[in-house]
DNA sequence: TTAAATACTTTGCCAATCGAAGCACCGAAG
DNA sequence: CTTCGGTGCTTCGATTGGCAAAGTATTTAA
């Protein structure tokens, strides 16, 4: 088996046991997958516009209107119309939005983060060197957007 | 910023592009990408048990069931009572199932297959390793859960 | 002032997934 | 051989995430 079909198959690995994680996330929390992701982009910011939220994640508003939704009917976030701008709507975190981000996650990464931190410096720095390298490699958006012209090419319909 | 976050956020844009990837994949090939995982199971290894594969995907049984049904609708997959125990199911693969299998990922990989083989030969090696290093970080989670013969009852409410 | 663009919500749809309940079948214990 | 608990699968009813299209405000450009 060549070095190729290796790292594909780490990479299903990865996948795989992610989305483990999303569903234990989702049973410890309360909150899906989904719905905790758009709390971490609202914690992050302070306060986000949906747009912003679909642009970030990567999927329509109208989803995230119905993500939205779910929060705030069980006082994660809330919605206010932003001033300058009335058509926007700006959601911010509330005091549980702010306490399940503090809880939640912790439990899920733990294992992770201490076993990369039990890695050796250097190793920490490869290990991050290729995981963005490979994010590089897979990111469909950064091809599109470049000016690099000996990828992609044939790819057509999008 | 330190390492460990660097990590998280590498991983999270592998996902993400991955995520991306699935959808694209669903356009292609008329197929989403879990009707796809599971062709590959059924390819893998000829013919397979719901079971086997509600197994190795984490998924439950209904959920194959409902899976399976749609790659029967399309023609991809077939069933087969067993002989040697007439409540397994036996789901093998069609012509146009093993076509598809041909044609699809392929033009989904490339991308990430082409800027693979271009990196040097030790880039390549530290990839590789990095992205096993990781997948036995998170997968670690698995070890926890997977004795296979316990699962699904110690962990009862999914 | 009016028309086009923008930000969001609503509606109606589909796929993936689950748990619970049901059916068919196997194997062991009588 | 009959009965009964476990196993493999399907059915049913929900929920979530996701999308596209249409609708509602509101801003901006003409």
């Amino acid at each position: 088996m060549d070095r190729t079909d290796e790292s594909l198959i780490a990479l299903r690995r990865i996948l795989r046991a992610t989305e483990q994680f999303g569903r234990e996330l989702a049973q410890a929390s309360g909150l899906t997958a989904a719905q905790f992701r758009v709390l971490q982009l609202v914690a992050e910011k302070g306060s986000i516009t949906a747009k912003e939220i679909s642009v970030r994640m990567g999927i329509t508003q109208a989803t995230v209107t119905s993500l939205v939704d779910k929060l705030v009917s069980q006082g994660m976030v809330l919605r206010e119309k932003s001033d300058r701008d009335r058509r926007q709507t700006n959601i911010g975190l509330t005091e549980r939005g702010a306490h399940a981000i503090d809880e939640a996650p912790d439990a899920l990464q733990q294992r992770y983060v201490r076993a990369f931190e039990a890695l050796k410096d250097w190793e920490q720095a490869q290990v991050v060197a290729s995981l963005e390298r490979v994010a590089a490699m897979l990111d469909a958006d950064d091809i599109d957007a470049s000016p690099v012209l000996d990828i992609g090419d044939i790819r057509g319909r999008h």
